[in-house]
DNA sequence: TCGCTAGTTGTACGATGGTTCTAATTGAAC
DNA sequence: GTTCAATTAGAACCATCGTACAACTAGCGA
């Protein structure tokens, strides 16, 4: 997505470019595995073959596979802070659009809801990851503040959130939007 | 912990008593790799170093590094069950009882916890592992169902208190039970 | 005592994977 | 055009892993 720390798009294509391009094409391949095998079937080999490419070229952008891994939940961590903060900074119903998007873990955004909670366990083990998988959490926090002034409330909802996502999952039926943002609102109003 | 199917208490000592005695071994032994280097370290060999016995041993109870995901994540579910029956069993604060078990997710019961939310992304791949990792939430909804008729309190405080066990274990600092009881507290009683 | 089976060991085969190395290719700068 | 670093390919090394297998030990029932 962006260029690496080289030059200042000054070149649009063109090695560097390229070369920017392959990193998050094989990020992008790191997370099509992770969906389709979790992250234990993460190998150099198979991101690799997902991508289209040689393995070498897989360890010439990330030397180890951790590198790959870190990358991989950054970028996926990326993902939902620009959700979130585009319900945040849009006007409306704000509950409704943190409800809707939690619902989404159930539909189109299952397996990546999916990846991004296989690669969140691996940050447990990871100080140097801990902040990245905290954003989400931390963003939600934000939105709630928009909404109320007591602490607790916040902290509620912010841990109902992620209750009702890993629900999601685990139940693997659709999700009512409408039922979210019921126990979302009861945890955000006395 | 328990015999296995072959004969009813006979014999306290001797080959049977033995053997299943070395499963539940091989178990801790598993729960006890997890905790130290994630999921991903199990192998039937890191397994039996850590047991101290051989290789083959470990394939002998377990045929398939599958079959001993199973039966760890199976026994560590078990645990969490237990506790939280004995939570509702025993007369007094049932939400104090289930604020102070999610507190030693910080403390003790930390690299337990860790290891359970590690085994229990597992099962997001795994239909046959669904059934043991819902058992949590079930439990705790049978808590909540003693003290509220009302269906939506229920999933807000089975779902806050999954948020509140991954904010634990993602802020890695000490967890306060009042406060914790006060988000719960809060998302029960309107 | 003796056969049987659970428990146990050591070893090995085939496969996979992380990483490294070398050589070729290509685009950018001059 | 020449030079040089970025990039790509191909192969290989070495470690580890899942699993299988044959042999050996010892408790259990008769």
């Amino acid at each position: 997505m962006e260029t690496i720390d080289r030059d200042d798009a000054e070149h649009t294509d063109g090695r560097f470019a390229r070369g920017a391009r392959r990193r998050s094409e094989i990020i992008e391949a790191t997370l099509a595995v992770v969906t389709r095998d979790g992250a234990a079937g993460v190998t150099h080999r198979t991101v690799a073959k997902q991508a289209g490419i040689t393995t070498s070229l897989s360890t010439y952008y990330f030397t180890t596979l951790d590198d790959l891994l870190v990358a991989a939940l950054t970028s996926v961590a990326d993902v939902y802070t620009a959700r979130i903060r585009q319900i945040i900074d849009t006007p409306g119903d704000k509950l409704t659009g943190l409800a809707e998007l939690i619902a989404e873990t159930a539909g189109v955004g299952r397996e990546r809801a999916l990846a991004e909670r296989e690669l969140a366990t691996l940050a447990a083990r990871r100080p140097a990851l801990r902040p990245v998988a905290r954003r989400w959490r931390e963003n939600v926090a934000e939105l709630c503040a928009t909404l109320t002034d007591d602490p607790v409330a916040v902290a509620g909802v912010v841990a109902a959130s992620d209750g009702l996502c890993t629900a999601i999952l685990l139940d693997n039926g659709p999700a009512d939007p409408g039922y979210l943002r019921a126990v979302l609102h009861r945890a955000l109003h006395h």
